[in-house]
DNA sequence: ATACGAGGTATTGTCGACAATCGACTATTA
DNA sequence: TAATAGTCGATTGTCGACAATACCTCGTAT
């Protein structure tokens, strides 16, 4: 065996290395999950392109992954502005969302190899400790990276790819109303009972759990939304 | 009130003078929708922008359209190619597609004010009439507009949009099987009893209907798929 | 004063050229 | 002969310039 040591070094220069449009798409897409980018926002391509010294054609490109992902919206030889946000754009998300979990969970409990649940046992773990002290960040952290792992274990790449971008948005939207996460503990003893449905195979218990959680953070993205937002 | 003729030409001249990608991307969608370019067929910028008489720019657009909606696949530096349809990539377009629609249905059902379910009604007579005289392609389109008046009927554009990249992969796996309905004085009948079952808000009958309907497209598409399909 | 039209500005749309990268082929050398 | 370095062709990546379009502003005529 050859030293691997050199051939890692280039793996993660390559990631630097990657084309143009994707990095320029992470940077705009992080500013606007983040909030930094608030909805109504113009963002020109010319703008854009002369603040990151590149040319317009990759950030034209990124710009368009991005209304792909419905971020951004744009009007042809008006202009392009980050994607208002509606009481029913909030809505639909959370209910696709929804289903889109349920979905998952069924197809880990009917899986005919039985999915490893340890990975979501040691989120929960992590998440109850970020609870007891009270970091909030940590807790909405832990609980993306479980519904993450939950669509991860149904081995369904569409029904990822799709989850993906509804994730997004929720992050997006969580960001916009940073009184994200009123009791944290309570968010953290949500999520063992999951496990243990999965666990046990109980259908019913595990869609109605996931069901009622998904629900209640989006009547709490919903209450006091602003009914317009003017320019 | 000024007359408005005017503005209708216009309208109808803007439709053809759509921006170039966007016609590029219906041209190169329908392609290979229709089965014309066949999977792992390659599709290099250039060519195609040659054959059109454009510059590569609006070609490159339009192909990163249909990327992101699963037509193609395109590797950095290397080429781009129609993407080949795994046995695993149809069960997961119609298991998701069922999903989709089972929470169309729920969604009809449920909404405040009834919906209308005179369009699908006449759908049903159209495909009625055309299994009838054994007209099988416009069965199928029939089928096609029912299930979109389905998804329409849930009044949520999120779903729409997920639910119309579903619908192109299946109408470019029926295309690429052209022995595709069987029987279509079957498929007539199997509509009429969906929409009696919205009609008194039965939620279970409708669910089940709608999931037997679709799973058995989806098995017949499955049914003797090539297991792997070489250079 | 108001309706209407010309022009200017901002933005996206399209173009052609050049650069970067990858894979395969080939020549060279031990 | 076999391994390696170099070269070549094909493809995508990036760039700067110009064209097309829509909206706004300002001047003009009624």
């Amino acid at each position: 065996m050859t030293p691997l040591q050199g051939k890692t070094v280039q793996d993660l220069e390559q990631i630097q290395n990657s084309p143009l449009r994707l990095r320029i798409a992470d940077l705009l897409r992080n500013a606007i999950l983040s909030g930094d980018f608030k909805p109504g926002q113009a963002l020109t391509e010319a703008s854009v392109a002369e603040q990151l010294k590149v040319s317009r054609a990759p950030v034209r490109e990124a710009m368009r992954m991005l209304a792909k992902e419905g971020l951004i919206e744009s009007v042809p030889y008006k202009g392009t502005t980050v994607k208002t946000l509606t009481p029913k754009d909030i809505e639909e998300i959370y209910s696709l969302r929804e289903q889109l979990e349920m979905f998952a969970i069924r197809r880990i409990i009917e899986r005919d190899t039985p999915a490893d649940l340890s990975e979501l046992e040691a989120i929960c773990d992590d998440m109850r400790e970020a609870a007891m002290q009270g970091d909030i960040y940590g807790v909405s952290q832990a609980d993306e990276r479980f519904h993450k792992t939950v669509i991860a274990l149904a081995q369904h790449e569409l029904l990822a790819s799709f989850w993906n971008i509804l994730s997004m948005r929720v992050k997006q939207i969580m960001a916009l109303r940073n009184k994200q996460n009123p009791d944290p503990i309570n968010i953290a003893e949500n999520h063992p009972p999951i496990v243990e449905a999965l666990r046990n195979k109980d259908i019913d218990s595990a869609l109605t759990l996931i069901q009622t959680h998904v629900s209640s953070a989006a009547d709490l993205s919903l209450e006091g939304w602003p009914q317009e937002n003017g320019t």
